[in-house]
DNA sequence: TTGCATTAAATCGTATACGATCATAGTTTA
DNA sequence: TAAACTATGATCGTATACGATTTAATGCAA
């Protein structure tokens, strides 16, 4: 049984990430705790967790709003996550399973034809995750989520508006391919080109909004 | 002003870091309460935190306790904190500035005849924290003491039991020089092989305690 | 004696209540 | 008039109180 905090996190969380929230949003606890019909306690509890993954801002006495990140934190994000998923899946691709590709091949069907942002995040990173399971490092895999959740968002905003989406979608499946091959090097370079696209048309396409 | 809860958070991690409370320790909020002079309501706050970051286990309507890790999880984190470690010494290398030097020679000095845990596990971060400040990646400086002190406390452990202290020092003194000089990928290898030593000697403590 | 139901004690999780802090605007004073 | 100073409202932070959950113990029936 979840703690009606976990579940308050999670519900909040999701719309972070999805974007359902924007960044710079006031967070009040009491409109929360109205909306969600519970009290201020586990309203709090849900932010502090939050706040600890990155996505909420705590200003003492002041409140706390959605996160947002400048684009050199985006980079710093990026470089993080492609230091460690680069590890999780060279050493996940020995030890993958058919279980694990048709995890990873059921979600990449279903981004095909996928419009609704939520739904897209969740799928982009069940993927991934269906690749690195394998691994057997749960913390990293915990480290890595965590990072993901904090440029998800953004990365949704430029494959809206920038259709991008097949261009990901390429990568996905090359990626999956090289898996399926067992070539290490070459799936973990996919990889990297992958997070590197990504971090390159997020920044650029922060950069262009920041001048609009 | 910080609140309470975070105070209480700064007090419980660094008895945890520390060694001061053992893995394992139940955290009864109303005791620990009671042992601050509180309600359980910041107390509650500041547990959430340190779930999140490693320290503390919560289980639904049966408590918390300090965290344990295993053999692989330290591994694992190891395995995280040389590929993030690296990248940050290698950005922060070129824009070093004396007063970073001074810090670190400082931490260094001073550790030389450290005996206190408590202590030494502070200054041993100060130098570390000195040398990755100038790569200006205040999200992954913050990820990356999020891993040490995860592991910390089973670094001392080792560094007491086994006496190790002067050659870790010694590796300390060379990553240092090697700064000073700008020679980059030397450094990096000094450092990945710092962390590696501390990693094969603390699981190399964890299992022969497990024996015992 | 063994197994199961029941109760009691301990502890947790959250609603309520209240005091503290900060922002805003209106008032006083130099 | 401008600066400093209240006063007010909004929001936060935490103590208190209580209901919920779990564990252990007790009693009862097979």
């Amino acid at each position: 049984m979840k703690t009606t905090s976990q579940q308050l996190a999670e519900s909040i969380r999701s719309k972070i990430v999805s974007g359902n929230l924007l960044g710079g949003t006031p967070l009040k606890q009491d409109k929360l705790a109205e909306e969600y019909g519970v009290s201020k306690i586990p309203v709090r509890e849900a932010l502090y967790l939050l706040q600890n993954e990155g996505l909420v801002i705590f200003i003492n006495n002041r409140g706390s709003l959605v996160s947002e990140l400048s684009i050199s934190e985006v980079e710093e994000i990026y470089t993080m996550r492609i230091a460690l998923e680069e590890i999780a899946l060279a050493r996940a691709i020995p030890n993958l399973n058919l279980s694990d590709y048709a995890s990873a091949e059921a979600a990449l069907k279903l981004l095909e034809d996928c419009q609704e942002p939520t739904e897209l995040s969740a799928l982009n990173w069940q993927f991934h995750q269906s690749l690195y399971r394998a691994a057997q490092m749960p913390k990293l895999l915990e480290t890595v989520s965590m990072l993901h959740n904090n440029v998800a968002r953004y990365l949704l905003l430029y494959l809206n508006a920038l259709n991008q989406q097949a261009h990901s979608q390429a990568e996905h499946w090359e990626l999956l391919r090289a898996c399926r091959e067992g070539k290490v090097a070459y799936a973990v370079g996919i990889l990297k080109q992958h997070l590197l696209d990504a971090q390159y048309c997020t920044t650029e396409y922060m950069k262009a909004q920041q001048q609009a």
